[in-house]
DNA sequence: ATGACTGTATGATAACACCCATACAGTAGC
DNA sequence: GCTACTGTATGGGTGTTATCATACAGTCAT
């Protein structure tokens, strides 16, 4: 029944939260492409939220391509398509890279320790 | 003189943007430690914007330990000190390496783009 | 075609983010 | 002590974020 942990006193929003949560279980497989997710009122009931914020949830994650719904059927995993280019994506993945490089300096942390991070993290999410 | 480049129609606030490329500055050893920033005036007309906006991009980069501002006197890079555990720094590495991972997987990027990208800017950016 | 499930749309409200104008206060050279 | 520089503090305006309550509309098994 795809158990999601919400703490809505963390400042993160909860739809946030919820995007975040369903994004890595998509990421990491235990979410398949095309599998249904809970319905917008189950999953509002029971994290003891409102319809309108799992809506808001469900809604950028069709728009981030992650997520396909369907009037009166449900919501689903995407087939995943990836429509970016190769030079997209390069600039996409520096960004992210840089914003890490940056915070790991910030906090003293050596590149080894970031690398393993990285790839500890990786290992759980890609299929390659 | 430090020259920022500011956008004020991208989305990111743009007291952001200055914490970021600050921040950027700072990690890569452009700006070292003890060294005296732009006062606060200075560069908000540099940048065409309010001083209050730059007062919170510095505000905030002296809470997250990175600057320190001393009244009458100016502001500048705070000596790094690194005040968190091992443990700590276990944590937030894994944070944010698992948000790094996640977003990879999502454009369809394979393990091996991620690492390269990484380590491309962790060189422009550590001194180990 | 009724009932029970799906997603969709609208409108309200409270909080916060962002930026601004302006006034206050410490520091240091003349 | 005046002047010209520093950071600090306060209050306001505008827009967005985040959440809610409630009503609308499509799908499908019975």
């Amino acid at each position: 029944m795809l158990h999601l942990q919400i703490n809505p006193n963390s400042g993160v929003p909860v739809y946030r939260q919820v995007m975040d949560q369903i994004k890595y279980y998509i990421a990491s497989g235990l979410l398949a492409a095309g599998e249904q997710l809970p319905s917008i009122r189950a999953l509002a009931t029971s994290l003891a939220v409102n319809p309108t914020t799992i809506v808001k949830a469900y809604t950028e994650l069709q728009h981030a391509g992650a997520v396909e719904m369907k009037q009166g059927k449900g919501a689903f995993v995407a087939e995943s398509v990836g429509g970016l280019s190769e030079k997209q994506l390069s600039k996409a993945l520096q960004q992210l890279a840089r914003q890490l490089a940056v915070e790991a300096a910030q906090m003293g942390a050596t590149s080894q320790q970031v690398i393993e991070a990285v790839q500890e993290e990786l290992k759980k999410v890609q299929h390659d």
